[in-house]
RNA sequence: GCCGCUGUGGCUUAGAGGUAGAGCGGCUGACUCGUAAUCAGCAGGUCGUGGGUUCAAAUCCCACCGGCGGCUCCA
């Protein structure tokens, strides 16, 4: 049970239109003076243990009422406080409980009506017990007795007051920090569009995203309304581009020296270093109940409580570090519905998740400012170009303060080589000092992360993460959170945004070379063909080659080519073979009104592909090369 | 989670109280085909699910489920 007490000189309320699950009542209409307001949402769970949520509930509303020496009480039931409601029989039932029990108490009582559309206003007393919350939970099994009132966390508290600050950084700029007001956006539409989604957080938008209609035309990912929402399913074709995007992402941060690890994907609800994190966002897990009195186990977030925990037990000394360790790990958050859309905000995504130890804040910087660089590496090498993203920084006002930190994040907005967005916080709510990330605006003009690395001063405290200095002391070390690209699908999801910007800007669609299923495709203008094409195959290994062998006119299947985004088309007829040559189509960015095939030698060809995913991973085509054998996976 | 919109064969959709219609895709056949949709035929629908109103419901009402948008949020 979720309770909010406002001590108010008055409250006046007026039922004004039922809901369904209105309760009948005599007056619709009421004014309290001096009065402590109980805002009341009745949760699931304390239909298990109703009893003894009613009588603790009353206890420190009780308490309460006294310690403020309010005159009467009013229970006002208020949904909104939790995402988990009982059902509206029980609450109803439930209330009136509460308020016979506080009745019995010798108080004043009133109760609010249940189910009703209300409109109220209230006069807050404003002194410092006026505004309190609590949180009534039932017993725990059958032994425990004791679990009572618990304060909502600190952190959650901190962050509902913590003010910040926007202003931007531009490459020459000595002067500092300038207002949003004073700074021009001549020619920088994107951080604009970018500022105003950080600064508002809305948009008018009443179109569907358009990556979510060419992840699933393209055949690379799609809803399952069997399972979750935001758990989705993934085609070959998607399948293909997530495991490259992985590969790639894994190569580069091992180039950078992280070792790769895999941690559990679900812990234990009672460990305690865990349990701040989730008194922040309780809502937000998925869980499930552990049977027998074993505790209940929720999925991780992302790969922090792995790799701490991993940490905690290591034996670490000062030449181990900075120590860096990756995972590529599924998580898991349980997003509210309405913030799902395709492939860009899911409940289970892949993160790459790198933390790295560092001895003191000075190295934690230097490691910074390689991960800054490294991040913007892997997001050049899977296919945007810095034109594509936008760079906050974000920190608090203490950190910023220091004269060497101000020269240290000048050197990052020279080093993005275009004016960046700052974040300044008052004061640190969270766990973390500096944080950038690399911001992908898409279609319908909203931002995303991408890239992101933090500093964080407070974990290896609270996990017990130490390391021995080069006096033998044990010291808590600073550790970065890193993931150099972002969630996989949330780079999916920017790759076909992007297409579509281009294909708006009068550009064809594409994918990356080395990203694309199908990179080279075949199409024998007759059966007879066949034996020729199947000749050159064994030449083109290293490609992802398909051949078109149905039976369709060349017309036909050069538009479903294009309509795969496929880069490079072949055409073999009776010319071709008998000049040992191809003709060749490409699909190059520009090429969106000239359609010239070109002769080309497959060997020509063939450099020519390779040069241009040399250094990337590959793997093979993952069904049948030939589109005959091949069948669809969705519809048209 | 709340508010609004939405859900018709595998896909895209027409129909807005009175026998479910089309295109794509699939299958069969013909054409062996030269750079963005060859022609003909066939199969495929408890109109998201469950209730209700009505002589009659894809169509109106309610609930639930999925999708989209807004609010909110993004460890």
């Amino acid at each position: 049970m979720q309770l909010l007490f406002i001590h108010s000189d008055y409250i006046e309320y007026e039922a004004k239109e039922k809901t369904r699950v209105a309760e009948p009542i005599s007056e619709s209409k009421e004014r309290i003076e001096e009065v402590l307001v109980v805002f009341i949402a009745v949760e699931r769970e304390d239909e298990q243990d109703a009893r003894y949520v009613v009588e603790k509930a009353s206890e420190e509303t009780i308490s309460v009422f006294n310690k403020v020496g309010a005159e009467r009480i009013v229970l006002y039931p208020y949904a909104h406080l939790s995402a988990e409601l009982a059902s509206p029989e029980r609450s109803i039932e439930i209330l009136s409980s509460m308020e016979e029990n506080l009745r019995s108490r010798g108080v004043e009582v009133k109760r609010a009506p249940f189910g009703w559309y209300k409109s109220f206003t209230l006069r807050c007393k404003g002194h410092p017990l006026s505004e309190l919350s609590r949180k009534i939970q039932g017993r725990e099994g059958a032994g425990a007795g004791e679990v009572g009132v618990e304060k909502l966390s600190k952190a959650l508290e901190a962050e509902e007051k913590a003010e910040s600050h926007f202003f931007f950084l531009d490459t020459g700029n000595k002067g500092g920090l300038i207002k949003p007001e004073d700074f021009e956006f001549d020619g920088r539409e994107n951080l604009q569009k970018f500022f105003i989604y950080e600064s508002e957080k809305r948009r008018a938008v009443d179109k569907v995203p358009p990556h979510v209609e060419l992840m699933k035309r393209l055949e690379i990912a799609d809803y399952e309304p069997s399972s979750d929402p935001g758990n989705l399913r993934f085609y070959p074709k998607g399948k293909l581009i997530k495991a490259l995007l992985e590969d790639y992402v894994r190569n580069s941060v091992a180039e950078y020296g992280a070792v790769e690890v895999e941690t559990p994907i679900m812990y234990s609800v009672e460990h305690p270093s865990l349990k701040d994190y989730l008194e922040r966002f309780p809502a937000r897990q998925y869980s499930m109940a552990g049977k027998g009195g074993k505790p209940d186990l929720f999925l991780r977030f992302s790969a922090c409580f792995g790799q701490f925990l991993m940490s905690k037990d290591m034996s670490i000394s000062y030449k181990n570090l900075p120590l860096k360790m990756f995972e590529l790990a599924p998580s898991f958050r349980k997003e509210k519905r309405g913030e799902l859309v395709g492939l860009r905000r899911l409940r289970k995504f892949t993160m790459p998740d790198m933390h790295t130890l560092c001895r003191d804040m000075k190295e934690a910087l230097v490691e910074f400012k390689k991960q800054y660089e490294l991040c913007m590496r892997v997001l050049e090498g899977i296919g945007f170009s810095p034109r594509d993203y936008e760079v906050a920084l974000r920190f608090t006002r203490e950190f910023y303060d220091g004269e060497a930190n101000k020269e240290f994040i000048e050197e990052l907005v020279r080093i993005a080589g275009k004016p960046v967005l700052i974040e300044r916080w008052d004061q640190r709510f969270f766990y973390f000092v500096l944080k950038f990330e690399f911001n992908f605006v898409d279609a319908l003009e909203k931002a995303s992360a991408l890239s992101t690395v933090q500093i964080d001063v407070e974990n290896a405290e609270r996990y017990g993460i130490k390391y021995v200095d080069a006096n033998g002391e044990e010291k808590y070390p600073i550790i970065l959170h890193c993931s150099p690209s972002g969630a996989i699908e949330r780079c999916m999801y920017a790759l076909l945004e992007r297409a579509y910007l281009d294909m708006e800007g009068g550009f064809l669609p594409q994918l990356p070379l080395w990203l694309s299923p199908t990179q080279l495709r075949m199409i024998p203008v007759a059966e007879r063909h066949l034996e020729y094409i199947e000749e050159l195959l064994p030449v083109l290994t290293g490609i992802r080659v398909d051949v078109d062998d149905r039976e369709e006119t060349v017309s036909k299947k050069i538009r479903d080519a294009g309509r795969e985004w496929i880069p490079y088309v072949a055409v073999v007829g009776d010319k071709e073979v008998e000049k040992r040559t191809l003709s060749v189509r490409i699909r190059e960015r520009n090429l969106s009104l000239e359609k010239k095939a070109l002769p080309m030698d497959v060997r020509e060809l063939k450099e020519q592909i390779e040069e241009a995913i040399k250094s990337k991973p590959f793997r093979e085509l993952p069904f049948s090369y030939k589109l005959s054998e091949r069948a669809r996976f969705v519809g048209g």
